[in-house]
DNA sequence: TTCCGCCTCGGCCGAACGGACGATCCCTAG
DNA sequence: CTAGGGATCGTCCGTTCGGCCGAGGCGGAA
């Protein structure tokens, strides 16, 4: 691991990083004259040709530049409190095409990522596995007699399904059944 | 960092964990008698009233096994491959309340989190502003007559305006209307 | 002014949907 | 053995959907 530049400013980051072309850029987000968050458009953003791998080390763990680093291209998120052993790793990682990102942004990410589960109402009476199996072909926009074929059953039996689905859900047509689909994640 | 139990299948591993609570739990997904996720969902799944820190650690990668354990309520997620540093920091971070995610899987989210933008095949005909008012009732599960009493018009009006949907997305019926809704983020 | 796109309505009709019954088979728990 | 739940099928019936016509008003662009 070799260090070959070491800038003050975004817009010297961006320059020295296209001469040099290293592995890894390490930026900071607030920097002088061009924001961490630009640079690393420039650098990796979506579009570019040959992106470079860009890790953000900051102090501020705010969700907005999370969300923003990563749209940007960013290829790892750390906090300055994160210790040296994650720095080396997360260097590693990037260098490697993959990405590391602070436990405490981490844990943040994956309750976005968990929580489209629990927004609705409530279950009180779970589907079986063969309503869910209509469940996920309503939601693909299937009528009920693809449904049928799919399933190798007969009409009526989707439509009793489907019967039951409603009572279990609490809703009145098969649109609603497709979007409580959509927001539980059991299609995506 | 004490090592107080290993156990030899995912039965065992809730009986321990539930005499023994651990701060946190390493587990595999492949066990004998319960699945890893299931054994998740016991000790720290939604519901559960004093959840265990859980780290899965595994050498199956599948997005499937990814999201299942972070839908179950996982704080971590390794692959074998990662090195007894990324062990060790992930333990730490579990420990801390905070998750730790291999890079090889956590890249694979990043694009996930990055993306959720144009993943539909594209639209030669764009909807005008009227018939995306369409599109977002429908896509809550109203009935026509419903969407025609929400934007003062006519059944009538509102079966043209579907009529011209259905020809712009070249979808079938309304159930694909409402998943085009939710794919394109007209909804969430 | 003459188009053209958008929004607004109406009628007709076949297909699909959804509700309300009843019925059989199988498997598991008590 | 019996009871219950899940999955499978069937019929009847009223409502809704979606397609296919046509028509008028209204605003901007040619």
């Amino acid at each position: 691991m070799e260090v070959v530049a070491a800038v003050a400013d975004g817009a010297e980051a961006v320059s020295e990083a296209r001469r040099l072309r290293p592995d890894v850029c390490l930026l900071d987000i607030r920097m002088p004259k061009l924001d961490g968050l630009e640079v690393t458009r420039v650098l990796a953003g979506p579009g570019v040709e040959n992106p470079l791998r860009v890790v953000i080390v900051t102090t501020f763990d705010l969700d907005e530049y999370v969300y923003g680093a990563l749209r940007s291209g960013a290829t790892g998120f750390l906090l300055k409190d994160s210790g040296p052993t994650l720095l080396i790793e997360a260097v590693r990682a990037a260098a490697a095409g993959d990405a590391l990102v602070s436990p405490s942004v981490t844990v943040r990410l994956l309750q976005h990522l968990a929580q489209p589960k629990r927004a609705v109402p409530a279950m009180n009476d779970p589907l079986t596995d063969r309503e869910l199996d209509v469940v996920r072909l309503i939601a693909r926009g299937r009528t009920n007699q693809e449904v049928a074929a799919e399933l190798f059953v007969s009409l009526s039996t989707v439509k009793t399904h489907l019967g039951s689905i409603f009572a279990k859900l609490g809703v009145r047509n098969r649109v609603e059944i497709a979007a409580w689909a959509w927001e539980s994640g059991v299609v995506s």
